[in-house]
DNA sequence: CATGAATGAGGATTCATTCAT
DNA sequence: TATGAATGAATCCTCATTCAT
């Protein structure tokens, strides 16, 4: 009854067949049919079947962006910060895989898109980088994080690395599945002696900063905190 | 004459085309066009589109383990071969983004694809990531790779960010465009005191290894070469 | 506004086109326009072009045998029955030529058609084939017709007169066209002594068997009603 | 390595395919390949598919014609002629099932067909029944048939009859698909009293007029030979 | 507002025919 | 003469979009 709850029926429709086919194998019958509307009615709630498309992927962004709002505390450490962040990610990208991959998909082909809707994605996915990039930039100003790399830019390489692991690795073995490893891979790059101690890994949450960390064995175990 | 010409001819077209549109925004009128042939020679050659779009994408697979196989010598240090495989990768990335965009897209995708499709696309894709995964061990069994994370997935990983780095940072700053900013990045990760020495980098190939590595006023110089 | 009123349409446009043209030769942009609707429209109907085919000749056979259903007495005699069966083939025969040519055609070419096409038309041809056998086989038990051939070969060979007088005889001289005609040669055979009178059919109806059989000077005037 | 060879050749496969498949589904490829020459050498035999096509269903009725001219004693008595003939016949349609059915099919949609293949096909239909007419119109002459139904009405209902039985009693029981059935069918009609003695038929040759006329049990065993 | 029948522009694919070798 | 690679006109069919109910 709710006014945007068939916008939402569809859109969720949407996203269900977007992610096992293309574009362009997906009619707007299957999307009314999957959503159990008429045909008709999508079109009054979007413009045409790009925009539906378009609408549908950027819901992702908008979501996502809300989770590390919401679970990403403001006065949490700078570390716990970095860790639940990726761990909300990973989880999104897990749960809503459907949606995840409307999201990367069709990607850097939007020369052609009309200008409007490529400029709200872009939008959409601009603030998803900056809200990454907000904690990184804390994170340097804390001297965590080296300074001679843009946040922006380091948080799209750990943008992608958590799209790589969601998307690549599902079959890897579970360790290597695991978010942590993405987290202590970019901390501190793959050079030898920045082993994981996967083992501690068991127990998130308590030390999780020192999950993001290293310590023991490692040579480098002096070095600060992150 | 030769043979395969009108193939390779029609494939470029292709690859030409699908990078500025996507799949079912080109036409076989338009690949006909652009490479220069009558619309049925198109189907001498390939099956169908998704064929003629597989293949050239696969291509691209093809010419860039080629050129890791003639580029990267077995000979050298590892530093060198790791630097140079993400050297030649991004230079390919950039050279021909037509074909880098076609590589990527689609992907995930690709449930519904004829099945021999699919997998000779796994395939090309995998012995790239193995190409990688291979300098990689080396480097593990020579100390200089933390052996806690699969070179497979370390391979995944670098190839994300080599992938990031041509996408999304076209526009970014000159010196947060280079190469080498996301070799560091890789070996050493973002936390603090890993700051890469950009200047040096400036002329690459003397020290080569330097490059990757960093020095100075870096309090982890200690560490091991890499 | 009713329902299969646009089937209808369709399918008359196209036995009024597939009867001059060869079923290649004739386009589905061809059938549209003769039948006033959209191309797509077609294909809200039919599956594909060969089922709007296979559906308009079927058709006819449903004609043709509801028209003997309605047509032909069951309380009539035996040799009123055969004539007004004849009367009624022959009538559709010319009245229907289109459709009647479209029974025809591609016959026997179906090996490579659709199992449930084929299975489809045959059932239909069968079905016009045991009215007539049915008729006939009432004649071998009232003694009339010869027992030593089944009914059903009878009805087949008798089919194949009747369409044989409406394809071929056509510009024969009436009194060789006449249904009549086949009717007695049908009976009585070609061997002398089987003259027809052809004067009496004239005025069919009143002496309607009469008009089956034959009198007057012929020496077999004797012979047994039939 | 003669001349016509080729012709033969292309013919034969022509007639093999088009048997089994309707005009516009066997491609010039298929016939060039079933043929074993090249797609241009077709093009230098025949103008067209067209003409391949009617040149191919032609010679057909040529080869009948002349196994009829060949078989068909002039001297023979008429009854022994009629027979042979449609012993003869029957046997070519038994033998050459797939030239028979492309003489068959498409016919009667020649409407479009270009004038001149059209009048040579319809000229040739025209000597094959001209031929079974002449047969038809020495037993008018001679008393044996009917004067009342033109010969070449005749001649053409016999003809339909023998396709009958060529085309649609192949699975019938092995004595109603006897040509003699075809024969005494079209000699004495379907009327009661002219049963054919079936068992006469093993051994043809000898008795052949007696296997077209009746004796015995049937009460009309005294009308005229035939 | 919701629907789904109707539409026809658009696109993939085929195939008769040509022609350079 | 024989060939078969190349061609592009022709055609089937799809599907986004509209609109009467």
């Amino acid at each position: 009854m709710p006014r945007q709850d068939k916008r939402q029926q569809i859109m969720q429709a949407a996203a269900k067949l977007f992610s096992s086919r293309r574009f362009h194998e997906i009619t707007t019958d299957d999307v009314a049919r999957e959503a159990k509307v008429g045909k008709g009615t999508i079109y009054r709630y979007f413009q045409d079947k790009d925009e539906l498309f378009f609408e549908t992927a950027n819901s992702g962004f908008d979501e996502l962006c809300n989770l590390l709002e919401r679970k990403v505390q403001d006065s949490a450490r700078f570390t716990e910060q970095l860790h639940e962040a990726c761990v909300q990610i990973s989880s999104f990208f897990d749960r809503r895989r459907r949606l995840f991959q409307m999201m990367q998909s069709e990607d850097g082909r939007m020369a052609s898109f009309k200008g409007r809707l490529r400029e709200k994605r872009m939008e959409k996915r601009k603030k998803l980088v900056d809200a990454l990039a907000g904690i990184l930039h804390r994170g340097v100003q804390e001297g965590h994080v080296r300074s001679d790399i843009l946040p922006e830019v380091l948080a799209r390489f750990l943008l992608s690395m958590l799209r790589t692991r969601a998307r690549e690795l599902q079959d890897a073995p579970e360790q290597m599945h695991r978010c942590e490893v993405v987290v202590d891979l970019f901390c501190h790059g793959m050079a030898a002696g920045n082993s994981l101690d996967l083992l501690s890994l068991e127990k998130p949450g308590a030390e999780s900063d020192e999950s993001l960390g290293q310590q023991g064995q490692s040579p480098s175990s002096g070095r600060s905190a992150l």
